[in-house]
DNA sequence: CAGGTCGGACTATCAACACC
DNA sequence: GTGTTGATAGTCCGACCTGT
């Protein structure tokens, strides 16, 4: 959804721009919050019960929390996962969302074809403890000059039908999920609005902030939603408490004790929902993809088996790279391909 | 079995065109 | 000037391979 807009409305500018203009931390921190205040759900009663007296129940009110620099907003214990107005997309057509592609891949993420996120450094250098070499690539220029064909004039819809997508609700950001168009769902519509006067980010994500450098977000590789959950399964896995160590001088847990306080007034562990269904430690990203997310494309290759071929494309894109643009070559942290190291190839470790 | 490799599907971007 | 098309550049999924 986030790229549906992008695509289907291409380049234009976002009425409600996503994500919002961040802030950098204060003291040091290089990562940035929302300068917005945030805001979560509150029954008036404790048990989100009918109200009193038998009353029909009274709707939920926000509630501001401290939007300190450091914290993360994952869901309030015991509530519903959150709906938006733009559901995840639905798994409808048996067809998955699409992709989303961060800008910029780092160079060791994109060497070793993996998925990176828009943080330096990214997760996933974190994990392998690269992260000095965790650094942009340089975009290659794109051609100009180059001469075309006619182009071929689709045929205009004529305000027939289908001529629009976004004609079931997919449009437009419709405000706090009063919409939402999934009476299926068993969760009451919109516990929990996370940041109401924003629309969504990408299906299903739930908005959170960059945590403080070394802290671990709760949805790993920039989703946290797990893939499986928002496309097939109707029910998003369940939420773990979440919190990470404020900056100082900012609270350490919201005032109103949404969330149980970090013990030992440190960094509480994070809990990655992904990783508690799992056993333990294992590295997210591989162990995503073994305990078998949900069967996408169904893409079959052929593969002639490893062979020293396979690097033709990279290669290539290797040559053209150093033949033009013989700058940064293998120098920020080196070329290190990350998890080749004996790979010196300015591939990535440079170009791209 | 865990983790690395990489082919190729998929996506984003944007210059060249087409139209008003 | 604005919208559309289509090619390019890039990301990253997931099958395959290798090492432990």
């Amino acid at each position: 959804m986030a790229n549906d807009q992008a695509k289907s409305a291409g380049p234009v500018a976002h009425e409600h721009p996503y994500p919002p203009t961040m802030t950098p931390y204060p003291q040091g921190f290089s990562a940035t919050y929302p300068g917005y205040p945030v805001y979560i759900a509150q029954h008036p009663d404790a048990n989100h019960a009918e109200g009193a007296n038998g009353t029909a129940p009274a709707p939920p009110f926000m509630i501001p929390i401290a939007a300190a620099p450091g914290m993360l907003y994952p869901y309030p214990p015991g509530q519903p996962f959150p709906q938006f107005s733009q559901p995840a997309p639905p798994a409808t057509n048996g067809q998955r969302p699409k992709r989303k592609q961060v800008k910029m891949a780092c160079t060791n993420c994109a060497n070793a074809c993996k998925r990176c996120d828009e943080a330096r450094p990214c997760e996933r250098c974190v994990k392998y403890g690269i992260q000095e070499s965790c650094i942009d690539g340089v975009r290659k220029e794109r051609q100009k000059g180059i001469k075309r064909g006619p182009y071929k004039r689709k045929n205009k819809p004529a305000g027939g039908e289908g001529s629009f997508e976004a004609t079931n609700g997919d449009s437009e950001w419709q405000g706090n999920g009063a919409s939402s168009s999934n009476p299926t769902s068993s969760q009451a519509p919109t516990t929990v609005h996370a940041i109401p006067h924003y629309p969504p980010p990408a299906e299903g994500y739930f908005p959170y902030f960059f945590p403080p450098p070394g802290f671990i977000a709760p949805g790993h590789e920039g989703a946290p939603v797990p893939e499986g959950a928002s496309s097939g399964t109707s029910q998003p896995p369940a939420m773990v408490q979440y919190y990470t160590m404020p900056p100082p001088g900012y609270f350490p847990y919201p005032p109103s004790g949404v969330f149980p306080p970090p013990q030992n007034g440190s960094q509480v562990p994070t809990i990655d929902p992904i990783d508690a269904s799992r056993n333990s430690n294992q590295p997210a990203e591989t162990a995503t993809r073994r305990t078998g997310d949900a069967p996408t494309t169904g893409k079959k290759r052929s593969r002639a088996g490893k062979n020293t071929e396979t690097k033709t494309k990279k290669a290539k894109a290797a040559v053209t790279v150093t033949s033009e643009s013989s700058i940064s070559g293998g120098t920020v942290g080196g070329n290190d391909r990350a998890t080749d190291p004996g790979n010196n190839s300015p591939v990535d470790g440079n170009d791209a």
